[in-house]
DNA sequence: GATGAATGAGCGTTCATTCAT
DNA sequence: AATGAATGAACGCTCATTCAT
């Protein structure tokens, strides 16, 4: 009996999850307004009515993925943060996080999100929780960013909030589009010349030693 | 007649501009979705019909304005590039354009445009005509990190096309709603951290000549 | 075996009683279009699926609500018709019927379907059948004025179908609601003079005599 | 100029009140729920959108029928107490305007309405209006039956709140339907025989000159 | 029999676009 | 040229009904 419904209950989580899946997919070709419900509903091989005994609003189904790929990622963040390394080599390992298999795919829906002023107006009741899960994101890298500026391997003349944008900004989809969908490199020569240019150019000044 | 002539057209491109002018100002607060056409024509005080005697679909309306806005970048773009001063120092004239005044909105603007897929969908029959508005901004910029390169300003090891691309990454408006929005710093002191760090990064390395 | 299935069957119909009793309840709270399938079954305790066993339609458990409500209001009818005491005598115990107790209630749900123009719609097909169950009502009553117009008591010169819709008309829980759940009076006040004005309405001119 | 407004203006009223009217027939054929907008704008000849120029939700519409149906009743009635004759001809009066004409349809729609618990839930937020509303019409009956006691008419021992709820309940269309509709009489027949009953119901009692 | 997940027709509402004035 | 009333396709969402378990 637990073990029929434990059953029912996975199938039910695996057919969330390609709900959301899926809904990513449309949301990546067409944009939030233009992913209709009956479009996700067809495509995942489900009734409307189905798709809205998951999730009762399209608002929550944009927000129920738009949760579900901050907290992947800060999951990997906090892997990554509680790993070894110094704070340039772990902060290297983000970066390539983000190039990398599906993630990149990830960062493109939730970058789309964060720029879509209309999300951010259909989020404003969810905005507390949402702040909280970004949090989590923030606060790992700013501490890299510390702990490197603390054990001298980065400038400590540069705010840590500067450093912290900057490098988020690179997490962007842009380049990893431009470059490597573009055909012209593979991600980890990408990451690899990112890394070189950033971290070079946040470098603690040698001469001061 | 003429003179007639001349000044019905100057209103009505004064109009235009107007029209233009609204219809960012809707945009960036509510996303191109959201905006509707009532809303843009009672903004800039005209009938909805007449909206439509200026652009005959929403669409056009959104496309005259990012071509408004990239003809506009491109030719400051285009004056930097033909002033004076080193690669480094005119490529540090682009950022601090992009970080001052109204062009902070409007690179908020496009890189809205830019990141929402929906308008990449809508403007696919027009791919053509924006990929040359495109071009005129990036050639520029790809010019000088070449010549960068050729005058030892520049490691030549890291390929043009990164440079390009994680420059203009940085002239997106994150780091400017972030800092300067945020109130943590002015807009010329970000700049000069954003410099510090990619021009370092990109430097020609000193041990090599 | 006979006992089991009378058992199963008993059981059946106090659960179909109790469906009813329930379905009366929501739909006098929302009305007939806001009351759920769902809130019914899950007032009742029972899955949607169950209440399908029960009625195949909503229509057929509304119509059987309507004819249990009707049937007990007819056996009540007939239970005084069959009474003692003069016509008026009579009608008075009808009167007080329904100004009592759940009658009050029952009342107010068959006032509500009777001006329902929906309901009119969706029972179409079984016209027939509500035609017989209220002239089971009809017809007692009427024959109790026929009677008082035959003894004396009542005006013969009124039409006894005139009396009788006044009559029916009275039995509206709209005076119960407003003077009754309005606390202005008792039930049992109230029915006094309501009996007081009608019949002294419909009273036979004494000077007749 | 101001004869095109008007002009204008007078078509859009002389639509606004077709849309009601074709509104109040669909109702009272279907009932609230099944009236579907489409319905509705297809029986004015118009389209749905055009609807939703004159009312802003499906709400607003009923609710400006209802309204309308009770300032109309609230003006009748208002001319009828400011005339002549005493409280019982005036009354009568208002009994015969009701059973007339198309105020038997209205009639019969205000009491649909009423009867109706799910636009007692739908108009919840507009309930003070209504009430204000409905008072204008009640004022002035009670005001009729207190005058008729005054003047020793009606029997002063049966309490306002009694008459005026019984006579408002005669005012219902059951009557109108069963008796008129059915062909049974015509309507100052009827309304001679309610006249006669309730008014002798109602009447000081001779005895106590 | 009992369940409740699944279905899909149908509703109210919006908004880019058209066109008679 | 300028207007804004009119349009109708398309959307998000509901709920009576079905059916595999």
């Amino acid at each position: 009996m637990s073990t029929h419904r434990s059953l029912k209950e996975r199938q039910r989580q695996e057919r969330e999850d390609l709900i959301l899946q899926v809904a990513e997919e449309v949301i990546l070709e067409k944009g939030y307004r233009e992913a209709g419900m009956d479009e996700i509903a067809a495509r995942v091989g489900i009734a409307k009515g189905t798709l809205y005994l998951h999730f009762a609003r399209k608002e929550d189904l944009i927000f129920a993925l738009v949760k579900k790929r901050l907290l992947a990622l800060s999951a990997k963040i906090e892997m990554i943060y509680a790993g070894e390394g110094t704070p340039q080599v772990r902060l290297e390992a983000v970066l390539r996080l983000q190039y990398e298999g599906n993630f990149s795919r990830h960062s493109q829906f939730l970058t789309n999100m964060n720029y879509n002023e209309e999300l951010h107006t259909l989020f404003k009741e969810k905005h507390d929780e949402l702040e909280t899960l970004l949090d989590d994101f923030t606060v790992r890298i700013k501490a890299l960013f510390d702990e490197g500026k603390a054990c001298g391997e980065f400038d400590a003349a540069i705010p840590t909030e500067v450093m912290y944008n900057l490098f988020a900004t690179m997490l962007t989809p842009r380049l990893y589009k431009m470059l490597v969908l573009g055909g012209t490199m593979k991600p980890d020569e990408l990451v690899s010349y990112i890394s070189r240019i950033f971290f070079t150019g946040i470098a603690a000044d040698p001469k001061k030693d």
